[in-house]
DNA sequence: GTCGTGGGTTGAAATGTTTCATAAACGTAG
DNA sequence: CTACGTTTATGAAACATTTCAACCCACGAC
């Protein structure tokens, strides 16, 4: 029972009759004692109500048994998924994972990066804020293994999983003018984010390509990748004059998609056959839309499974090697874009 | 710079000319150590690249700076709302957030608790499977603080914060009837959930006071409270004989809701006009639904801020009461559900 | 010149584990 | 009966920090 503190190994030892040594062996390598008092030890633990003190063992081997994701937005479902892909992994190496989220601001980013290196964690996975950070670095010249999610890095100085961008622009570009479409808006913002720079370029590069004006392929910035910057981009879409107005929008993320979806639904307008709307990352809210959104699919558990697989490696094996690992998106074609 | 090891206060010690007090002491106590070898050992610290060892440190001091949050459902937003609100106090508090999902699984929830007892977090908060688990009881006995989240204990024997999810239900069924539903399904479970039950129970007794027959409640169980499940009620209502088939239906959470949404308009009905739907907790992506949907609303971040303040009361002062916070959540009314 | 006074610094103890070299106990082969 | 191996158990050291009593020294008061 409790009786004031939380029982040690000092005390365990003490109400089995055994050494320090003895309890340390029958939590650590069981097999090296003998049944008899290993049961009285086992008993004694019982008893008493012990637990591990966690700390004490960390102080001891140097290392903890913890992963940390910081992830960039906890309002998108996303970054959520490719959480649990992390967890499943982690909980298979029997490792903990601490999960931060910095909200899109790069000091509460470089605030938890700093908690995470006082806790000294086994490594830590990144959807940063800016790749190119300068503490991102710091961490990489201390050893930290780092693995940067959903980005990557211009030089190859750290592992990193991610989804080719600019190819999931292309594609969603590719699927709005095989519709038919021949005026279609960009959605997405601010252009400090790489995906959706990365997004954008795919779009325009296969426009031209294709041989459309590129006065014809509009840019509507947003401030942020939420549900309501996708509302009120749809009216400013709906602001535009109608000869010049898009028939089509491509947004940098699901949720504005919904926003955006939203926002023309209750305008009155009838979707896909007055605007056809794509996402990107085929969030779980995607196909339960009313229309169901035709999305560009990222491997969301993949990726983080991945991740957390990388930085295992980095963080265990001696001749580790960075990796830039790339998935490649796919189209998800649904009902917001079926042809008119 | 770093030369093999990560470097400790001994280090930067020898590095400063000081002793080891005096190192702790400028972490710890800037203002008893006169300003010039503060500023040495400073310098030292920052050119060794010294870290604080949390581990060492909180062995020490016999408590850590970190509270944990164990979420019954990764999947569903709500809980990363309450998750926010946790976050924002424990930060205030200068506190790290461990964040877990049990995934509605009482065994992962046990073993989660297992290693945050290890850790020795100074608090727990917790949206449980089952609030009457044995192994909960065992932490309060343990002397663990603990709060119980969106969930309360029949005895009082730990703080909890929850909303009064009967007069949640009633609310609901007193809307739907207001509108003129005489013929409502109530959509959720399992029913080991208990705010699934509460819900069922509020709903019912206004049926019954409004005088209705008990028959036309039709309950609807589910396996869990996801999208999918959602859509399948849906099918299964659809299956039902017309004359037999309500005319609305409150779902016990907005997932079920927006699930059941879905497979209506996709199997052609009209909301609200074929079918009524009222959800439950209000979440982000309710209001964005394309029919923005009805929904009691909890107040998301409230309650993990209030959580969080229960807890931290109970980890540090001495005559700390547990306490049951209550609120009172409310309906907003939307499309989904507006009068025929 | 001695005695406090008090700011600044020190060194050792303590926290709870794990590890490792060593010791004890116990068989068994010679 | 001894010597030797094996199996089990022990005790001390080490990990990085914080705390606290003790100490030093300069300075002013007497």
């Amino acid at each position: 029972m409790l009786n004031g503190r939380t029982p040690s190994v000092k005390d365990v030892a003490a109400a089995a009759g055994v050494s320090l040594g003895t309890v340390s062996n029958v939590m650590n390598r069981p097999e090296v004692v003998s049944a008899r008092t290993r049961e009285r030890v086992e008993r004694a633990m019982a008893d008493l109500g012990f637990v591990r003190n966690e700390s004490a063992r960390q102080l001891r081997a140097g290392t903890s048994r913890t992963l940390a994701y910081v992830m960039l937005d906890g309002t998108n479902p996303f970054f959520h998924d490719v959480a649990q892909g992390i967890e499943l992994a982690a909980e298979d190496a029997d490792l903990s994972l601490f999960i931060c989220n910095s909200n899109s601001r790069a000091e509460r980013e470089e605030a938890h990066l700093d908690r995470l290196l006082q806790q000294r964690v086994q490594g830590i996975l990144i959807t940063p804020v800016n790749s190119e950070a300068p503490y991102l670095y710091d961490l990489t010249r201390r050893g930290v293994p780092l693995v940067i999610v959903d980005r990557r890095r211009d030089d190859e100085s750290c592992c990193s999983v991610a989804v080719d961008d600019v190819h999931g622009g292309r594609v969603a570009i590719e699927h709005l003018v095989e519709q038919g479409h021949t005026k279609v808006a960009f959605i997405g913002g601010p252009d400090s984010i790489g995906q959706v720079r990365e997004r954008l370029q795919g779009a325009r590069e296969v426009w031209a390509e294709l041989g459309l004006p590129a006065d014809d392929l509009v840019y509507l910035p947003t401030e942020a990748m939420t549900v309501g910057e996708g509302r009120s981009a749809g009216e400013r879409l709906a602001g535009l004059p109608a000869r010049r107005r898009p028939t089509a929008a491509f947004c940098a993320n699901d949720l504005l998609a919904l926003g955006l979806l939203q926002q023309g639904i209750g305008a009155g307008l009838r979707v896909p056959d007055d605007l056809a709307i794509v996402g990107f990352d085929d969030i779980e809210f995607a196909a339960a839309a009313a229309v169901p959104l035709t999305s560009v699919r990222q491997p969301r558990q993949e990726l983080g499974r991945a991740a957390a697989q990388l930085v295992l490696d980095e963080a265990t094996n001696p001749d580790h090697e960075h990796q830039q690992l790339f998935f490649t998106p796919e189209l998800v074609a649904r009902a917001s874009s079926r042809a008119r």
